[in-house]
RNA sequence: CGGGGAGUAGCGCAGCCCGGUUAGCGCACCACGCUUGGGACGUGGGGGCCGCUGGUUCAAAUCCAGUCUCCCCGACCA
């Protein structure tokens, strides 16, 4: 038929998801109008529908942040040099990529500012103000905001010079509470992107190489992407005392002796926006999961110019409907045909698409085309509201699962560098390895692999010979190329 | 930061090598007509600092230099 050929022509304008990756993911995000590039170098401008997503992922976020005990607050932009050196390896980790100011109006400063790269050292300067007494701890707040990162290289989302994203920093009495606030925020962050997000994940300890700059442990969500890539997709770090030694935030304990408190940060960044349209988008474009997506469900009346007053009328009275319990979206526009608007909402994501035609009200129903490619359905009238819902749940849950057999198939284990190269080259993603935790071994490994230690999952109880030195362990590591 | 490529209408591109009418095509846009269950069709129309700056020339989208931005492939990083 004709239309063939149509969609051939539109799907031209979304190179092949399997064959052209990097190109495909440029043309989703620019064609679903997520973002566009911003006249400065590696900076892009976030658009409504791709704000949307974000400000839905920060309300489920933040709900769990405050039902976990935690305040929103927010610090300065600019950050003293000073401040920023008073932790010597976090200062090393992030000079590369600190941005300053030097100038304000027509004067130079007396000390420059570095707008931050993270916000530890600015929060950790107040902290040290009110914290005094074991009376005020612990100290859990949180905060929205920017960052600045000098960038060699950027994508959209996945790397830019200024990103979006949320920090939290907290400070405890006793070193055991760090670390279960630590782990405790790292199973947020699983909660919300496997439940929230659809995307599945493997989380655990960061090796001593890969920690943040200034902490005790950092721990990581990692992803996997199509391409057999891996991306950070959150971190919670274990700060110890290093900052509060640093900055000097001392309380007075019961014993009546001053002692440092044990501190914690954590924090995810528009970069899962980027993991998102990876893990679920396809040939047709974005697929976004109902919990984040800006439409969950779009009306399309189907008009032929003769009922077209019913069918208007029957569609704006399923839109009143059901407004109140979905974000939905009624497209009546006259200047596009079905089939237009049916490519179009596909492309940007939306999981559920409602057909209302003169037929379909001759027999009292509505046709469902899930986004999720499970095929249409024809839904009688008077159950509209439970199937939406019960269809939407159904989309979120295939959306889950299909993303977690890819991210299963490509998991490989290997017990030698040879046979790890060998699994890698043939099924590109995690490689499970066993690790002694020597710092010659991980090396080895990398130097041979070309890839990087991404974690190693928490609770594990086999044991095994190290990949590299055959020492029997009992640390199990994920290897992986990573963005 | 290296190595390749690109920038011409909202989008996708041709023109450039070999300088010379009014810069062209498809889609989109506007008007009218005809259509409509997977990006309809016809006729007519509107829209351009040819990325930016400078140079060469009687004449530059086209040649030269610089610069900015993006894309792809590698090294470093949420």
């Amino acid at each position: 038929m004709a239309n063939n050929e149509k969609d051939k022509e539109f799907v031209k304008e979304i190179p092949s998801k399997k064959n052209n990756f990097s190109e495909w993911y440029t043309a989703v995000v620019l064609k679903a109008e997520l973002a566009d590039y911003a006249p400065v170098r590696g900076c892009m401008v976030i658009r409504p529908y791709g704000y949307k997503v974000w400000e839905l992922m920060q309300s489920l976020l933040d709900k769990k942040f405050k039902d976990t005990g935690h305040e929103n607050a927010y610090f300065p932009l600019f950050i003293p040099e000073s401040f920023l050196k008073k932790e010597a390896e976090h200062v090393k980790g992030f000079s590369p990529q600190v941005a300053w100011v030097t100038r304000g109006g027509d004067e130079d400063l007396t000390e420059r500012l570095a707008i931050r790269p993270t916000s530890e050292a600015i929060i950790c300067s107040m902290y040290s103000k009110w914290v005094k007494s074991y009376r005020d701890l612990p100290v859990l707040i949180n905060q929205w905001c920017n960052i600045v990162r000098w960038e060699k290289t950027t994508r959209l989302f996945l790397r830019t010079t200024e990103f979006l994203w949320q920090e939290g920093h907290t400070l405890h009495r006793i070193q055991a509470e760090a670390d279960e606030e630590a782990i405790k925020m790292l199973n947020v962050y699983v909660d919300f992107v496997e439940n929230d997000m659809a995307i599945p994940l493997i989380y655990g300890r960061k090796p001593e190489s890969e920690k943040f700059p200034g902490a005790l442990h950092t721990y990581s969500i990692e992803a996997l992407m199509p391409d057999g890539q891996a991306l950070q997709a959150g971190t919670s770090h274990n700060l110890g005392q290093f900052f509060s030694k640093a900055f000097d935030i001392k309380y007075l304990d019961d014993d009546n002796t001053e002692k440092y408190p044990w501190g914690t940060s954590w924090g995810c960044t528009t970069r899962l926006i980027g993991a998102l349209i990876m893990t679920h988008g396809d040939d047709k474009g974005l697929r976004l999961p109902p919990r984040i997506a800006p439409i969950q469900v779009v009306i399309v009346p189907i008009l032929f110019g003769k009922d077209d007053e019913k069918v208007l009328s029957k569609t704006k009275q399923i839109y009143e409907l059901i407004k109140k319990d979905y974000r939905v979206y009624l497209d009546d526009r006259l200047e596009y045909t079905p089939g237009w608007k049916f490519n179009e909402w596909e492309m940007r994501g939306v999981p559920l698409r409602i057909e209302v035609g003169p037929k379909d009200i001759l027999k009292e129903q509505v046709v469902f085309v899930p986004r999720d490619g499970s095929g249409k359905k024809f839904i009688k009238e008077n159950e509209l509201k439970k199937s939406i819902t019960e269809i939407l749940e159904s989309i979120q849950k295939n959306m889950l699962d299909s993303a977690r057999q890819g991210l299963l198939n490509k998991i490989s284990e290997a017990g030698t560098i040879d046979e790890f190269n060998k699994k890698l080259a043939e099924n590109p993603g995690f490689v499970k390895v066993y690790w002694c935790e020597s710092q010659p071994c991980e090396n080895e490994l990398i130097d041979k692999t070309k890839t990087t230690p991404r974690c190693m999952p928490m609770n594990s109880k086999s044991r095994g010979k190290c990949i590299v030195c055959g020492k029997e362990t009992e640390t199990v590591i994920y290897y992986a190329r990573a963005y």
